[in-house]
Parts: C-alpha cells; sequence; structure tokens
DNA sequence: TCTGGCACTCGGTAGACTTGAGTGCCAGGC
DNA sequence: GCCTGGCACTCAAGTCTACCGAGTGCCAGA
C-alpha cells in the first residue's frame, strides 16, 4: 500500500537509488542549497522560486512529502521547512553537485601557495593545511606518506655529553629519525664513529622496522653502543611508526558548529591522531571522496562531513587531505579545494622525490 | 570625600594594595571561591555563611560595597550578587592562596607519568601537556628549549637519488635538523661524503645560525654540494627558529567557556604558535605565575587566566609549562599542577643532559 | 560598630496571546 | 490525470504581563 499507491514513484523500486524523478531532484537540490546557504529550514514557497522548479508552491509540498516519506528529508517540526537528511546530502553530492572548479581567487592562492612554498616535506604538509582550511574555511588535515616501505639511507652515531649519544637514522623519502642512546660508560668519539660506521654497513637498505641485531665487531666497546642503540631503536612506538598528521585552522570548528558540545567533542577526536588517520584512510579506501554523517560509522562525527581527496605520487597513494566541517558544508568547494591542493601536493612530493632513477631508494619509480 | 568618608578603609591608600583588611579579605575569599565553583554571582548570605566570615549578610553586604568601589567585585546588575574582577583574582592569588599541593591521585598519576615516559625529548614534552591538561581539565602548553645558544655536533650529507640529497646537522642539545638539497648535477656518494666532511670540520662548535661560509676544498664538485647545502641551510626560517610549542587538551577551551565565539577566538590564538610562546615568556619575565585577564595585555585572551611555571635546568629557565583556563580557575590546583609538572620536567632534561662534565657542549654545566 | 528589619530593584520564569511561516488536503481547471 | 489556488490547521518564536525571589541599600536600635 506504499509505494504502488504513490503514481510518481517508479514501480521499479531500484531506480529510486539511481536517480530519483527529475523533478525531485530539483527540488531536493533546491532544499539542500538553499539549506548550505541559510542554515534555516526550506518551506515550499522558497524552493517553488528557485531556478530549475517551475511548479507552484502546492506541487513542491507534495514532492516533498515523498522526499520525507523517502529519507531524503526530514521536518525539524510540523508546520516547520525541510532539511536534507545525511541521505539527501549524499544524493546531492553523488548526483547533483557538479566536480567543481575553484573560482579565479583561489585558484591564484593556490598557485601563489605552491610558487613559495618550499623546504621539507613536513613544512610543506604542516602549511597546506592552512592553505586549505583558508581555503574552505573548514578545519583542514593532512595526512603525510608512511615511512612504512622507506628504507635506511644512513645511520650515524654522535656524541652528545661524556654518556650520551645520539643515533641518527636517515631514511630513503628523506625522513630523519633520532634515538638518544645512554651509555654505562664514557666513551671516545672514535668508538661512536666507529659503532656508527658498524650500524650503518649493516642497516642501509633495510626498512626502519627491521631487527638491529648487527654482527659484533671485534671490539667490545663499539659493540655495546651499538647494542644499546639498537636497543634504543628498538622501543621506537613513535614518530616513525604512526604516520604524521596535520591539522590546520581548528578554530574554524567553532565556526561551522553553535553548539559548543559539538565543538569540544570534534575538537577531542582531532587529538587522536591516529583516528583520524585511519579515518581518512579507511573512506579513501572505500572509494569515497565524503563521508557524511554516519557513514564512516563514527559516533562523535555524526554532525559532521568529511571531504577526502588522496595525495598520489605515480599513482601510489601517498597520503591524504581532508576537510572537515559540518553535514551542511559547501560540497563543491571543499571538493574542489581538496582535490586541487591534494593533486598539486602529490606532483610535489613526486618532482623532489624522482630526480631520475633512484639510486638504491625503494618506493619510487622513475616513470613519467 | 571618597577614602576618608568610610573609616573602615585604611588612611593609608598604599595600605589597600598590600593588604585588605581581615574581614573584607575573608569575605573576598569567600566571594571568589564560591564563584569559582559555582560560576554564579555570590550574594552576602551565601558569604555570611561561609566558614571564615563571622558577621552578618547585612554587615557583608556594606563590606561588598567597600569591595566594589575599590575595584575587587563587580555586580552584573543591580540586586544580583557580586562576581570578582581581575583585580579581585589578583588579589585572592597573591594573598588568600596557598602555594598549594596536589592531592594524592594527582601526585600518583604525576609519579606514574614520569616513571614511564622516557624517549626523546620531544615526545616527553608532547606527552606532558596531555598529563597537565587531564590533571587540571584546562588546555596546557609546553614550550621547549629553544636551540639558540646550541652549538653543530655534527654535519653530514645523505643523497637520496640521483640528484637529491638531505643535510643532516645534529646540534648539541640532541636537536636534528634538515635541510633537502637539490643538486644541478648526478653526484657520487663519495663527493657528498667529502661535502658533508667539509661541512662537519668547519661548523662543529658553531651556532646553527652561524654563515655557512666554508673555504673550498679544492674540488669542484665537493664545493658545489657544500655551497648548495649551505644555501639550503640559510634559508632555514622554520624549525630550528622558532621555539618548538606543544598543546594539550585544546578541546578542553571549549568546557572552559560557554560562549562559541571565545571558545573560537582562543583557538585562534592557540594556532598562532610564536604568540603564545611570546606570551608565557612575557609572563615569566615579569617574574609572575599567573596573568590574570587583561594583565598580558592581550586583548582577545581577555576572559582567559593563564597559568605558568618555568622549566628549569640547573636554575636555567630553558622551557615553560602553561595552562590557559577562565578567568574562574582553580588557581590552586592549576599552579601547583604546572609547578610540580614544570619542575619534574626540568630534572628530567637534567637528568639526561648531564651525566658528567660535557664535552664540548655549551649550555650545560657538570654542578648538580 | 554591628545587626535585624524593611522597602525596593530587577533578572528570570511562567503563562496567555499573537504572529507568521509553513503544511496537508481538497475541489476545480487545463 | 496531473497541477494549482485556496483554505483550515499547526506550531515555534516573539511579545506582554504578572509574579517570584534573590539580593541590595538604608536605617533604627542594641
Amino acid at each position: 500500500m506504499t509505494a504502488p499507491a504513490d503514481p510518481a514513484v517508479p514501480i521499479d523500486a531500484d531506480a529510486e537509488e539511481r536517480a530519483l524523478n527529475d523533478r525531485r531532484a530539483a527540488i531536493l537540490e533546491a532544499v539542500v542549497t538553499e539549506y548550505i546557504g541559510t542554515a534555516e529550514p526550506v518551506g515550499s514557497s522558497h524552493v517553488a522560486s528557485a531556478p530549475g522548479v517551475q511548479v507552484s508552491s502546492a506541487t513542491v509540498r507534495s514532492e516533498m512529502v515523498a522526499l520525507e516519506r523517502d529519507g531524503y528529508l526530514v521536518q525539524p517540526h510540523t508546520s516547520a521547512g525541510r532539511i536534507p537528511t545525511d541521505k539527501g546530502y549524499r544524493f546531492f553530492v553523488d548526483h547533483l553537485t557538479e566536480p567543481g572548479v575553484l573560482g579565479p581567487t583561489q585558484h591564484q592562492q593556490v598557485s601563489l601557495f605552491f610558487d613559495q612554498v618550499h623546504g621539507e616535506m613536513e613544512t610543506m604538509l604542516e602549511r597546506a593545511t592552512g592553505l586549505l582550511s583558508e581555503l574552505t574555511s573548514y578545519t583542514a588535515v593532512v595526512v603525510g606518506p608512511s615511512h612504512d616501505s622507506a628504507t635506511i639511507r644512513s645511520a650515524q652515531v654522535v656524541g652528545l655529553a661524556p654518556r650520551l649519544a645520539l643515533l641518527v637514522v636517515v631514511l630513503s623519502d628523506g625522513a630523519v629519525d633520532k634515538r638518544t642512546i645512554e651509555l654505562e660508560a664514557e666513551v671516545s668519539d672514535d668508538v661512536l664513529t666507529r659503532a656508527g660506521a658498524q650500524l650503518h654497513a649493516h642497516m642501509v637498505g633495510k626498512t626502519s622496522s627491521s631487527s638491529w641485531a648487527v654482527p659484533s665487531s671485534g671490539n667490545n666497546d663499539v659493540d655495546r653502543v651499538v647494542a644499546a642503540a639498537g636497543t634504543a631503536f628498538g622501543l621506537m612506538e613513535h614518530s616513525m611508526e604512526s604516520d604524521q598528521i596535520f591539522v590546520g585552522g581548528p578554530a574554524r570548528l567553532a565556526q561551522s558548529f553553535d553548539a559548543v558540545e559539538t565543538v569540544r567533542s570534534v575538537l577531542g577526536i582531532l587529538e587522536q591522531q591516529l583516528v583520524v588517520v585511519s579515518l581518512l584512510r579507511d573512506v579513501l579506501n572505500r572509494g569515497l571522496s565524503v563521508a557524511i554523517g554516519t557513514e564512516h560509522g563514527f559516533e562523535p562525527l555524526a554532525s559532521c562531513a568529511v571531504v577526502v581527496a588522496p595525495v598520489s605520487v605515480d599513482g601510489q597513494e601517498l597520503g591524504a587531505v581532508g576537510l572537515l566541517g559540518p553535514t551542511r558544508m559547501d560540497y563543491q568547494r571543499a571538493l574542489a579545494s581538496a582535490h586541487v591542493v591534494g593533486e598539486r601536493l602529490g606532483q610535489r612530493l613526486g618532482e623532489s622525490g624522482r630526480s631520475g632513477a633512484p639510486a638504491g631508494t625503494g618506493s619510487h619509480d622513475g616513470r613519467n
């Protein structure tokens, strides 16, 4: 008695998922667009006067009833306008919104940024979050490439104080890691250097998660330092293991939501880097670029939408850029911004990593 | 007609600043304590029933009139209770609050933390912000030691790709900095190593802000790499120059203030690391441990109080820990927490830096 | 000099009323 | 058979009023 009773609904129930009839789609689009702009429930007369909708408000009303029944819209209360549900936003994003291009001003802003930025990758990623959050006025997140597959290019031991040394390891992707080594006895610089050389000789080319078991050098002092260094590196647990994450413009969150409670809980999430990383990864892995409301199955972010774009170098996804905003976010602009910035970041990382056939680096290859 | 008219006010106008008469101080204390707890304006009858105040509410009222006239209290509106002004809080902090000790639970929490934490300084400082913000439920800030006076202990050039190398510099305080070097032509590993040795030989012992002018090695290729490295390091502008800052528990801000606008603006401040660093430094330099409201002369934080404690190693202030909360913060707990954590951080940094007479490090000395 | 008492103030709450945006439904027209 | 204008209805939000109560300032008396 439900679906077949309404002649306007296609008989094929699956068709609803693919495409609403044109008029309903236009009405949904009008509601979403209006609501994104005003944050106020949208009434039928507003919709009727929208370009793209050529029917009277009465007709709009009856269509809106159908849209509500199908879960695209809800009414906060009777005698109020409608607001989109997550499903409504999803349809809007999937079918009603163009891929979107940046406005000339934004385009210029991006170009300027990539002209000026230079130096270390970390710095660049960090600043990119600022750029993204300024472009969109949402909070931006950038996840840098993980160092899992990078190999060790160099190891060195530097003395700091009589019984304190530093193990410095350079990875093939340009990352540097270090570990303090506390020594039981004073050790000469020469021994430290030799220990470094010993480590270097045996560790170069391995991944940073490899075992640090290094054969004896024949000198007891040197071996002790080597062992201490291995131990120090063994309990890494930080820096290299977790992907780096940069957050830009957290203050924007307070603009996006007017409930303090929401701000608090979303900020709380952002503090948990691991959660954020896996969230972005998860969304990307599911082939999405937007996760709306509870689509990511993550309760505390139910009132948020997450826009994600990959940072790929030579077709390989090395990182991700993301935007965090309210579900009534400007998806078009957010998608365009994330996409462009992600792409250009990827290009940039590619350029500096490439420069010809790699001499022993594992993760880059020279094509393109 | 103002001051002499009230017989309860000391004739000596300066005396007011030093110490309110006992009764007024007790009343002020009661108001502040109550207000910190409830965030509601405090009426005379509440004060009258507080321990430490032995007079009737009528008397309290007349004293409160005086306290208001002298700027310690304000009335949000007639027929409301009083709330403390910044000056009121200041008097409370300076004269009415005990230095304060941590409760046993907190003490245990701190001990546990310092038992468990280990590894690199950055990691430790980072985690310390989490500890502080959990202890106090306010947002915590930790500023690490600056590298200004640290000297270079080692320089090394590592090849990453045919035309890409990395300059890695180790400072005497254990910090590591790096710069990507893009080379005009392919260079053999041997040349890179020799360039590193050349840099090492001439830069060790200098501060990282020194000029990177290094004499010619006699080999053109090597010199070119050395020059490129010097240039790369010249435009440092990041990492080493700005002190590192770690923020813990920004989400707590949203609990401290119920006006979203305030949260937004304070978060905005926290994004500007330089501002935060100079704010903390400034407060410390003025010999304060608390800056209330506008005392720091910083408009956007007018509704905040900042509690600061130094992190000293061997009597030298190397860093600072801070807490950011509403002016109606629990000063006693905040002061105690910041103090203890700052102190123990200092001890910890001292231990790992010391280990005997330094062999060439500039900033540490061996006395206890 | 303190205290109890008293009149007064005024923010906040609760209820009654109004307004207006918006709906659902229906009869009539193309 | 679908669309439209019209109409009665609903309900959140705003306005007005009255009232309550916490709190004050002031004063006379102990």
